[in-house]
DNA sequence: AATATAACTAACTTTTTGGTAAGTAGCTTT
DNA sequence: AAAGCTACTTACCAAAAAGTTAGTTATATT
């Protein structure tokens, strides 16, 4: 009997690069946030998200911008001023993260339903 | 200068609750390799999968069955026999996963790229 | 009698992730 | 002259996630 591995290659796959980057803590919701508002500086987007913290806002924004899907713009004077904004790239993902949120707002309901009768069998 | 959130509410939100069990290291892997076979065993999607551990194979299985995304039926001989399933609910979210698969797989190169140009600068 | 089998589980270690607190720059305002 | 502003960075620490290894079960096979 041999063992073959059906779906090889996975690891190097698109689907697994790309959600290594977006799926961490907090990638998608600063993609959110600044689907919401066009152009958002550090501070804005700290305050819009609330809880982060400036050093994981600080590392999420450098990768998103690494990747390309977001555009950082910095203005050469003091105090600093930094904008941030999606590129076009960064955009034409985000339809898809939105068809993942509706489809979680839709179904929040039974899968904690499912959640909560799963623990007490 | 008052300061408000402006995406307020967003950690209890639907979308973060389920990426929080979609976006670990194997979910979507798992998913997406059930989407392909129909019924698997828990050695075949260890095989598929390839480099996935035994234990994480069986927790990730565990999430997926208590959020009613995959279906186990257990057949009561020895040595064990176990089929995992998509439900109807895994399967209604397969089409998106599908989609950022899409999208990954179209602008994986692009992103690859970004990363490379990014760190030299 | 020993070995194989399938699907795990438990205990433990390592790795990764995220949080906290403090510090930096240099100009402007008090 | 001290304090504030903005956008960070650094060093350190705790918690969470994931990996490793060994063991369990009870029957069937050699």
């Amino acid at each position: 009997m041999k063992k073959e591995v059906i779906f090889t290659d996975i690891l190097n796959c698109p689907v697994r690069n790309v959600l290594d980057r977006i799926g961490d803590k907090w990638s998608l919701l600063i993609l959110m946030v600044l689907n919401q508002n066009e152009v958002l500086r550090f501070n804005e987007i700290h305050q819009a998200i609330g809880d982060i913290s400036q050093k994981m806002l600080s590392v999420s924004l450098k990768n998103l911008e690494a990747d390309g899907l977001v555009n950082r713009k910095v203005y050469p004077q003091i105090p600093p001023k930094v904008e941030y904004k999606l590129t076009d790239l960064g955009k034409s993902l985000l339809p898809h993260v939105d068809a993942l949120a509706g489809w979680s707002n839709q179904n929040m309901q039974t899968i904690l339903a499912n959640r909560a009768s799963y623990q007490k069998s």
